[in-house]
DNA sequence: ACTAAACGCCTTTTT
DNA sequence: GGCGTTTAGT
């Protein structure tokens, strides 16, 4: 037998040497997928069924396909250049790039990324004078997406009534507005690429021929349009491998379809399906609390994760008066933790939105933790590095309206709206860029037209001051001229040299008071365009921009270091760590607020918490506050539904440390464990009911509602009333006089 | 006419 | 805390 395959277990070895036809293999997490999928690809080179030539992989994140890469490359001597690797989106981008003729597309078209979009769409709405009450330009851009995401261009949407017809209409121009530039954004990837392999039979062919296997990992987050496009790309003699895990699915809110596996089922004549149910990640409490939770939802596919493993430590849970308390929580854990011999890398801190990173990031710098952020404010999406790539765009190509309006005053110049207003006038009057418009106005154009265009404009705006407007706008139009002229033959990495010290940005961040950060950060755009040109086959400008549009959050500064790490559950899929913390289990924050309006959006948090659980090898935590500052504001809220589906006896309630001399105590706990802890955490304070008054913040129970939180008090004597948030009865004013709480 | 400071707005998750 | 819009100042 091989020696790739002699290291699997049965059911993975099976699935690795299936024979040349489609696939699906529904892995549990820590089940040893990306273990398969790599072992899989070795294996079919190996053996000669594949070259790399013939193979196309398809990951969810860029870094996953990295890591993909590096495997293979461990178990096999061969270089992977030639397969195709990348996300969806990436690999999209690949093709259309390779025939941007046939797709319609120019040559260094750019990539809109959702901000990019967002600002597009906002300056149509604007210019067509939409109301703005009416027409959020989120919404405009939900819509575009949407329909999209069906396959659908403008002109195929379908007009039921007079709302959807205006959405469409914004569809249309919006549509038009990026021809013109030449720019796509991220659905557009998809569907321009599916069109083109829809439409044109010789490039359909050609990849069909050439791509006989297509392994997709996460393939419970594919889109229906990924899907479609799965299935255009796959010939007769196509093997598609699918690796996946419904109860991973987490992406439904952009567009992840799990009824695509079972689609994939029915298309692809799946025989049989290849279930990986052995976890070799974690201890068994936390598989056993990941599994306890995971069937409180419906419709799944089917799957019990086992450990050959023992139990392990309990879970640990830990209630915190506020977010700050939690934070130094946090630390202090951190801190033994890495006296044991942890390293800072093994542990993770987790989280359901970006938001909460700040306190933990406070607090861990305050103890002078080194940490690194995954996600949030990623590198290439920081406004000093997207006012950098503006200036690039406009090298690469002028006529990028987007990229010229985010800079073409910024370090301020003297352009201001009047100007500006009317060179965007012209242009959309003449059909043309900004950019054209502009350099008509200086009179630079020596086409036939160009004299008289500028003497006409300025008789028309005569009430404007014609000699300032063009200073300004002609000052731009030489910097960008002369950044272009200079930059022509110029190695990446000195391109951006140039275009930092010339269009003035780092002289703005030097003058100002806190720009450090940013300019350490336009630094660091250097670097990262040193190290794409070695790593890139093709270093040109072009694809340096698109690189960064779409591979967003890989870089950032500061890598290499023993650090902990920061992230969203969400980017927390895939990775594992010794240690996990959780924090922020409640109502409201996890599961979010926003998912109880969408059908399912319960179920999907509920699979969120699932993958958080299954980060952890060996130990976890699992915290929540009773007062968290949000937004600027205090919230009061309840334990998370998540932690009382866990079962009781996995979990180990810790106290706070100061509380410790009271205690003989593990406590002992009620049925519902959450209120038992902090009963505990009260009587070490103040036993007294009477002198705890009602106040803000106090757990309560209610015989009716149940467990809740007062979160407002007003009146006093027979009209004393609280308003008590509740778990499940949402949110009610009371007369204490009449109902009966309980402290809790 | 342009700039900078001040105010009110929103804020899930990501390619 | 960041954004876009409004306002006051040059």
């Amino acid at each position: 037998m091989s020696s790739l395959l002699s290291a699997l277990n049965p059911e993975q070895r099976e699935a690795v040497a299936l024979p040349h036809q489609s696939a699906l293999v529904l892995a549990g997490a820590g089940s040893g997928k990306t273990r398969v999928l790599t072992t899989r690809i070795a294996h079919l080179i190996q053996s000669g069924q594949a070259s790399p030539h013939g193979i196309l992989a398809v990951t969810f994140t860029n870094k996953a396909a990295k890591e993909m890469l590096s495997r293979i490359s461990a178990m096999l001597p061969i270089n992977t250049r030639g397969m195709w690797t990348g996300t969806f989106h990436g690999l999209c981008n690949r093709m259309l790039r390779a025939h941007h003729q046939d797709a319609g597309l120019p040559q260094t078209f750019q990539i809109l990324d959702s901000a990019d979009q967002l600002a597009v769409i906002k300056r149509i709405l604007k210019s067509l004078g939409a109301d703005d009450e009416k027409f959020p330009a989120r919404q405009v851009q939900w819509f575009i997406n949407n329909a999209k995401e069906e396959g659908l261009r403008a002109s195929q949407v379908e007009t039921y009534d007079d709302f959807v017809r205006k959405m469409v209409e914004f569809y249309l121009v919006y549509e038009q507005q990026c021809n013109k530039e030449g720019v796509v954004d991220f659905a557009e990837l998809l569907l321009r690429n599916y069109e083109l392999l829809h439409r044109n039979e010789i490039v359909r062919e050609h990849y069909r021929s050439r791509f006989r296997h297509i392994l997709v990992d996460e393939f419970q987050d594919t889109s229906r349009l990924q899907y479609k496009w799965l299935r255009l790309l796959a010939g007769e003699q196509t093997a598609v491998f699918a690796v996946g895990d419904d109860d991973q699915s987490i992406y439904a809110f952009r567009g992840a379809n799990t009824g695509n596996m079972k689609e994939f089922e029915r298309d692809f004549r799946i025989s049989k399906i290849i279930k990986l149910e052995q976890n070799y990640r974690s201890h068994g409490n936390i598989l056993d609390a990941a599994n306890t939770l995971i069937r409180n939802n419906s419709g799944r596919l089917g799957k019990n994760l086992w450990t050959a493993e023992g139990h392990g430590e309990p879970i640990r849970v830990y209630n915190a008066p506020t977010d700050f308390d939690e934070a130094a929580f946090v630390v202090d854990e951190v801190k033994s933790l890495r006296a044991e011999g942890v390293a800072l890398s093994q542990m993770a801190l987790l989280y359901r939105s970006n938001a909460q990173s700040r306190v933990l990031e406070h607090a861990l710098f305050n103890a002078s933790l080194p940490y690194r952020v995954y996600g949030g404010m990623r590198f290439f999406e920081r406004q000093e590095i997207k006012h950098a790539l503006a200036y690039l765009r406009l090298i690469a190509n002028p006529d990028d309206d987007n990229a010229l309006l985010r800079v073409v005053n910024f370090p301020a110049r003297g352009i201001g709206m009047r100007s500006l207003e009317q060179v965007q006038d012209d242009a959309r009057r003449q059909g043309g860029s900004i950019w054209e418009a502009m350099l008509q106005k200086c009179g630079r154009v020596p086409a036939s037209t160009s004299e008289t265009e500028g003497n006409a404009q300025a008789r028309l705006d005569g009430s404007m001051a014609p000699d300032k407007i063009k200073k300004g706008v002609e000052g731009f139009v030489v910097l960008i001229e002369s950044m272009r002229r200079v930059c022509e033959n110029l190695p990446l990495p000195e391109v951006v040299d140039h275009m930092l010290e010339h269009s003035g940005l780092l002289g703005h961040y030097r003058a100002e008071r806190e720009g450090a950060d940013r300019l350490e950060n336009l630094n660091e755009l250097v670097n990262a365009a040193t190290s794409f040109v070695h790593e890139a086959e093709d270093d040109s400008l072009t694809v340096f921009l698109n690189h960064a549009s779409l591979e967003a959050g890989e870089h950032q500064a500061g890598g290499g270091e023993d650090a902990l790490q920061l992230m969203t559950v969400h980017s927390a899929k895939g990775l594992e760590f010794h240690s996990v913390f959780l924090s922020g289990l409640e109502e409201g924050l996890f599961p979010h607020d926003n998912s109880r309006n969408e059908a399912g959006g319960l179920e999907e948090e509920r699979r969120l918490m699932y993958v958080a659980l299954t980060r952890a090898r060996r130990r976890l935590y699992l915290s929540f506050t009773q007062s968290r500052m949000l937004h600027g504001q205090t919230r009061y809220n309840i334990p998370s539904r998540f932690l009382q589906e866990i079962p009781d006896n996995l979990l180990k309630w810790l106290q706070p440390v100061q509380k410790a001399r009271f205690g003989s105590q593990q406590p002992e706990f009620r049925s519902s464990g959450l209120s038992g802890a902090r009963t505990q955490i009260q009587e070490s304070g103040t036993q007294d009911s009477a002198a705890t008054r009602w106040r803000v913040g106090q757990n309560v129970v209610h015989a009716k509602f149940g467990p809740g939180v007062i979160v407002n008090c007003e009146g006093r004597g027979a009209d004393a009333r609280v308003e008590v948030k509740f778990g499940r009865a949402g949110t009610k004013w009371l007369l204490l006089e009449y109902a009966k709480l309980i402290p809790a």
